[in-house]
DNA sequence: CTCTATGTTTAATT
DNA sequence: GAATTAAACATAGA
């Protein structure tokens, strides 16, 4: 599941992994989650590579290499990058597996393990559309709610679904939008163009902390791996317990698509835009 | 066996 | 066309 602080995570282990490393060999033949590259030209365009570093937007990960080529990484639901020793077996679900020399003399192998295989490994010289396409990174460039209410201010849909689409901001999954709007007061159900300012600023600190909150937490492992242990979250995957704050049950409703936690109390449904512009004006 | 899962893309429907 | 919804992908765990 990795969202944003997940991939984070990953992106600051692999930078520790592979500063100041030349690959020796690198290897993948599983076409689903190699695509469209081919498994030969992943090895030949990798082979003999130094990096130049590692960098995150959203859910996705680049790494970048001397030559202009760029190894893009999604994780998926169930994807997670591992450092195992230079003669180490294959893991269970390893999808590819990249071994690196280091200047410091060590050599070890990264292997991208995947159970479900809906992660992806693109190998590119540019950067790809998917990358392209991502809104504001919250945590990379900082989000705030006079820009994130332009495009919230423009759409009829709801407001969870607004969050989710990686256009609007990049990194927000399942998790963090159910925590966000939580923390905020505001029946996910809402209205996107019927949240006042106030309504925005609010689900700005909402996501601000939870992703700080999931950072700042004790990591067994990288992506998947180490992702969302129980009992981490306020309203995620607490279906039928207290609401923390006022505690009337919480309820679970699938909204686009995605299970959805909430308060029926104290979370607050938006649905007039007329409202909204009232209270802005207030 | 049934149901659910941290994500995204594509097809079908309104 | 836009917007919504469902299905698909593949596997593990409750």
């Amino acid at each position: 599941m990795p969202e944003l602080p997940d991939v984070e995570w990953a992106a600051r282990q692999l930078r520790a992994w592979l500063r100041g490393a030349v690959v020796r060999s690198a290897r993948s033949t599983d076409r689903r989650v190699l695509r469209p590259t081919s498994p030969a030209a992943f090895g030949r365009a990798l082979s003999g590579r130094r990096v130049r570093g590692v960098s995150r937007r959203g859910k996705w990960l680049r790494i970048e290499l001397d030559d202009g080529h760029r190894l893009f990484s999604h994780l998926g639901m169930t994807g997670s990058w591992v450092e195992r020793d230079a003669g180490a077996g294959p893991e269970r679900h390893e999808r590819a597996r990249i071994d690196v020399a280091r200047d410091d003399g060590r050599r070890s192998s990264l292997r991208y393990v995947d159970a479900r295989r809906l992660g992806r490994l693109v190998l590119a010289r540019e950067d790809i559309p998917e990358w392209r396409a991502l809104g504001p990174d919250p945590l990379a460039d900082g989000v705030d709610a006079r820009s994130l209410a332009v495009p919230l201010g423009r759409s009829r849909r709801a407001v969870k679904d607004m969050l989710l689409d990686q256009s609007v901001l990049a990194g927000v999954g399942n998790v963090l939008a159910t925590e966000a709007l939580w923390a905020a007061g505001i029946d996910p159900r809402s209205r996107s163009d019927a949240l006042s300012r106030r309504d925005v600023a609010k689900i700005v600190r909402g996501l601000r902390a939870a992703i700080e909150r999931d950072l700042a937490r004790d990591r067994p492992g990288c992506g998947a791996e180490g992702a969302s242990p129980e009992g981490a979250h306020s309203a995620y995957g607490r279906a039928g317990q207290p609401c923390p704050r006022c505690g009337a049950p919480l309820v679970r409703q699938m909204l686009a698509g995605r299970s959805t936690t909430f308060c029926p109390r104290c979370q607050v449904r938006r649905t007039s835009v007329r409202a909204a512009r009232a209270r802005d004006d207030a």
